[in-house]
DNA sequence: ACATTATATCGTAATATTACGATATAATTA
DNA sequence: TAATTATATCGTAATATTACGATATAATGT
């Protein structure tokens, strides 16, 4: 079928999925490590630093903005991104706690 | 097209990519959180504790072994599933080192 | 040897993702 | 107003993922 089942997980379960797809490309490893070094909104500068089309961009940065994991805010002809600090936390809140809950057991 | 250009971006982008796509589906949080939580290398009893056919579950399971989050080592009719701890400490680390590099900003 | 049990693999259908070129949109600048 | 610039969206092709039933495999128990 290829159609994910998410009403027989919870909640938590179907955010942290969300929220790890985030960075589940390479690409978008990639600019949200950029965004983050910058330590600034960064206009889209992002088509001069991926190899990647334009198009291509807009889209992972699209798919970025529905997760929540970044925020674009118009600026004149341009667009700010900027990582979405509230939805960071959040997620490094969940896979910070899932990751830390292993014990070494065998 | 649809192939993710891997060539483009360097290792620890295109690893961290593969562990997050462990965490990327509802169905391997679910399986993940079990593992973690039993303290235990289990046989697969996660048939009986996900709502999924069996075979959507078995492929799962070699989708994180492929990733290499978890091992199955078999012991007489069974596998026994684990986390696989040296790759978990490394997504840890990666992951968390990222997650941990954001500075607010704006 | 045969049945049982646990798991994997195969085949397949539906849907999702990745990528790109082309085009649209929207603000700025000339 | 027209040209420019930055970004988004559309259309589309290739490939990947998700899911399931059916079947294969492999070890155990009878």
């Amino acid at each position: 079928m290829g159609i994910t089942k998410a009403e027989v997980f919870n909640d938590q379960q179907n955010k942290m999925a969300r929220y790890a797809k985030a960075f589940a490309h390479p690409a978008r490893v990639a600019i949200i490590e950029y965004l983050v070094k910058a330590e600034a909104c960064i206009c889209g500068d992002l088509v001069g630093e991926l190899p990647l089309a334009q198009s291509t961009i807009s889209q992972h940065l699209k798919e970025l903005k529905n997760i929540g994991i970044i925020t674009g805010e118009i600026e004149g002809p341009r667009i700010n991104y900027c990582i979405n600090e509230k939805a960071w936390a959040e997620a490094r809140s969940m896979l910070g706690k899932l990751m830390d809950s292993y014990k070494k057991c065998c």
